[in-house]
Parts: structure tokens; C-alpha cells; sequence
DNA sequence: TTGTCAATTTATGTATACATTGCGAGGCCT
DNA sequence: AGGCCTCGCAATGTATACATAAATTGACAA
């Protein structure tokens, strides 16, 4: 409106009609972040094939928005690792061997264990501590029940993503805190993927239990200073994710977990 | 953009300004990397203070090209490292406190030495280890001489990045090699990044011999399927990256060091 | 029938016009 | 005189037009 403001005009203090045709009126708040939530979104779901091209004018028909935004979501999408930029420009649905898989894995338990063992070696601040041990706390009462139902299950999940978060507050820097949720950003690889498989199985509490204790375990490790144990506990709970998406994989009813959809079957 | 100062002109709604082909017949590749690596080279020389917001605009008339591609390179340079995404829009030259520096390099150092593990574990072809015994010979040449000239001292950069872009390749993982390329990406970080400082100090060449040795040693590790031996010499090496670059920030003549102006002194 | 070349089509790369929002300067009211 | 409110500007976010290169398809010839 105020676009043709040449010089100093007096104020014809026209508001004028504000013409805001966004087609969508709300929702989120800006487009690139649409785009790359519903992308990622449709990405997992399956919707967009693994390993095909994404063109962007075809998302621009199925999203409404226009090249710009959508350019800037499938670069973050890349960033992400979901997407592969081809040679000669555009994008793929990235596919992942059984290797990468675990390599994803390995590398986010290598670089936990290193932030545990930074916070153990530079001390952690008691109230930060307290924060976590009052996370795993709220898991423990999750774990008392001798079976857990679905419900139960996703407050796990919240919280056992919670508690990979605080941890990778420890070491007090942002920098390490941004490359751990990076290298988590992967569904598979995060530490809260591999938990969705097997729900009411008898075995998923054992899981859990065990994965609990190492929780535990690296906060104390932590709080006694102890760097070299608490690095070794984030890599062996690491382990933990690998063994049950290697199981995962092979369930029947693999589709609970959402990424699975991309990595290859080696056939 | 026809506001008020600058640039033209009164635009008397002509339609034509048919935009002219791009005047030059330019010899690089596309406009997003010419920006990128202009833009990289001005905030390692200085030309762009540190911690500087940096207006799209104000990269349009330095450079010349459109918003669009800059808009790209600048988001290519914030997953570098070297920007930072502003909360309202918009990048800040980044700057980095001397504990993000040390994380960078312990990370880089953990990364490299999960690579070493991996590839001991799960072998090396031995034509990929020849090729990287034979980068370790030719760092041997060179550190024959007693003393080492200026244009010995590049070579040896150029020798070291290549042996660790080698260390990278070795356990035959995508994942990896990219990731090791990534958290090696800021220059403080990079495993030649330190080398730089002292060129013609009598303790420079020691400082080589010593980290050479450990290049030796590490492939010796992988060779002999030692896992635990190889991630604990990748992580010393990187210790020595550390130790350099602290002394180089003491140093007057830190500015050999390209991103060492970046880190903010604590007082 | 097959191979090759060319033309069309469709993709991304680029430039720019338009919209909107956050921030600051200036005036007005208290 | 000082604080608050408002207006204006400059920044990014968005949409789209234009340029160019790659891929596919069609026709023609061997």
C-alpha cells in the first residue's frame, strides 16, 4: 500500500484496501516453514517415493506456494539430510543403506559420549543436573508399571527425547549442543526412533528398562566426574538404538517407524 | 530498490529494460558459488567484521548479482559455520568464543578418530592404504630437510589436507566422509588450519615430525585391524591442533591465520 | 529397425517486482 | 521535558517473469 511513498507525501492517510490473498489465512508462520514441515512430512510418509526426483514446480501444485519458499525448504530439507542435491541441480528422496544407517547411529553415540564426557570433565552446574535427574525420574514412574500401554509408550518417547536434549545441554556450549541435534536430525537416527517399533511387545519394557539404567548410569558418571565412563555409556546406549532398528527392520509391521520407509533392503 | 538514494533512475514504467546477458562471459561456474566464495574470502580477510549483520542489499551492489543466488550462498555459509542465522531474519558474521573453537576441533578430532576405528574394524582395501602411505612418503621428503622454507611449508598443507581427506574415505562410508568434511569446514577447525602459524619457527618442523608420526602411526593402527588404538591417535592429532592454535592466538602474528580473527578475545 | 540429430519441452538458475514486518525517528500528548 | 504513539523506511519474505541448459521425443536417413 504504502509502496509508492516517492517523497514526503502529505498524508493521505488512505489505508487502502489491504489485499491479503494468502490462500492460506493461517496455520504456520511463515512459508518456508510450511513447506518444509509438509514436505518432510510427505517425505516419511511415503508419499514421495524414495530416491525420485523432486521437481519443484510439481510442489509448487501441491503445496500453493511458489518457487522461492520451496527452494529455500528443500536446501534445509538437504541440510537435513532427507534430501540429496543431484549433480546437475534439483533434489532426490535420499535412500540409506543398512550402513549408513548405522554409521548415523554410531556417529550420534560417538558425539553424545563425547558431550558427556566434556560435562563430566568441566562439571555441571547442580539445578541443570537435577533438571535431568527429575526427567528420568518422571520415566522411572513410566516404568513401574508392568506393562506399558500405548499411551505410556509416546510419554516415553516425549521424555526420552526430552532427556537426550538436557544431555546435550551438559557440556554447557551451544555448539556442541546444535552439532548433537544435527547429527539426530535423521528420524532413524534420533534418539527417540528406534522406540516407536515394537510398543506392547513383553520385550519393549526390557528395553526400555535397560535403556533407563543407562540414563541413570551416565548421570552419575557425570556427576562423579567420571568422563571416560560416561563417554563409554552414550556409545553403548547408542548400540541399544542399533539393535532394536536392526529388529525393526525386520518386523512385519515396520512402518511405525517413520524412516524406515528410505533405507534399502540390500536385498 | 528505486527509493530514494543511489542507482537509478526514474523508471518511466518502460517495460523493456530486456535484461542484458550477463555481461561478461564470466569463467566460473554458477552465480551462487561465485558469491559463496567471495563472501567466504571477505569474512576470512577481515572485509566483513565479525559479528556484522550483512544486508542482502548491501551484497547486491558489492557483488552484483541478484538476491536470489546470495540468498542461497548466504544460507550454504550458515550451515558453514560462518554465519549466523539472526532470530528476525537476516545473518551476522559469526564469531566464536575460544570453547567453541576447542569443541570444533575435539569434535573434528572424536569424528576423525571414529573414521580410524571404523575403517580398522572393517578393513581397508590395501590399494587405499597404499595411496595414503604414499601422501605419508611424500610428507617425509619434505621433512628431510632441516629447515623448512615457505614453499615447502605450503606444500606440506596442501600434503596434510589430502592424507586426512584419505583418513576420511577409509572406512568406505559416504556418511562419514561427508560428515568429516562438515565439521571440518571452519577454517579454525580444519585439520590444515593450525599449520599456518609458525611457519619458520625452529619448533615448527618438530611439530610436524611429531604429527607425522602420528599419521604413520594411525595408518600402522588401521593396517593392523586396531580400533581403539586408531581413535586414540586421531584424537591426540587433534590435540596438537589445539595446542597450535592456542599458541597462535597468543602470537602477534595471528592474522597468518585466516579465521582466527573470528574468535573473540575473552578479555 | 536403429541410430543420430534437432527441436521442443521442461527443468533449474537468475533477476526483479511486490508484500509484509520489524525497527527507528519524529511528533504529539501529558 | 520526557514518554508514548505513530508514521515511515529499510530489511527480509514471497511471487513471478525471464534465461539457459538438459532431457526427451520426434523425424529422417542409413
Amino acid at each position: 500500500m504504502n509502496a509508492s511513498h516517492s517523497k514526503p507525501a502529505p498524508s493521505t492517510a488512505v489505508p487502502a484496501p489491504l489485499q491479503t490473498p494468502v490462500a492460506a489465512p493461517e496455520e504456520a508462520s511463515s512459508q518456508v516453514v510450511k513447506v518444509q514441515l509438509k514436505l518432510r512430512e510427505m517425505i516419511l510418509a511415503g508419499e514421495l517415493a524414495a530416491g525420485s526426483r523432486i521437481a519443484e514446480l510439481s510442489i509448487v501444485e501441491k503445496l500453493g506456494a511458489s518457487r522461492t519458499p520451496i527452494r529455500a525448504a528443500l536446501m534445509r530439507l538437504e541440510q537435513e539430510g532427507l534430501l540429496a542435491a543431484l549433480p546437475n541441480g534439483g533434489y532426490a528422496v535420499r535412500t540409506f543403506s543398512e550402513r549408513e544407517v548405522s554409521d548415523a547411529i554410531e556417529l550420534r553415540g560417538t558425539i553424545e559420549g563425547l558431550a558427556a564426557r566434556l560435562a563430566a570433565e568441566r562439571g555441571v552446574a547442580p539445578s541443570v543436573l537435577d533438571e535431568a535427574r527429575q526427567c528420568l525420574a518422571q520415566i522411572d514412574v513410566l516404568l513401574q508399571a508392568p506393562a506399558i500401554d500405548d499411551e505410556g509408550f509416546s510419554r516415553y518417547v516425549v521424555l526420552n527425547r526430552d532427556f537426550h536434549a538436557l544431555l546435550a545441554k551438559l557440556p554447557g556450549s551451544d555448539f556442541m549442543q546444535r552439532e548433537i541435534e544435527r547429527v539426530s536430525s535423521l528420524p532413524f537416527a534420533s534418539p527417540s526412533g528406534f522406540v516407536i517399533v515394537q510398543a506392547n511387545t513383553p520385550q519393549a519394557r526390557d528395553m526400555l528398562i535397560v535403556a533407563q539404567d543407562q540414563h541413570w548410569q551416565v548421570l552419575d558418571a557425570i556427576t562423579h566426574r567420571e568422563g571416560g565412563r560416561a563417554d563409554a555409556i552414550m556409545r553403548e546406549h547408542s548400540r541399544l538404538a542399533q539393535r532394536n532398528l536392526r529388529d525393526a527392520m525386520q518386523a512385519p509391521g515396520k512402518h511405525a517407524v517413520p524412516g524406515v520407509r528410505l533405507i534399502k533392503q540390500h536385498a
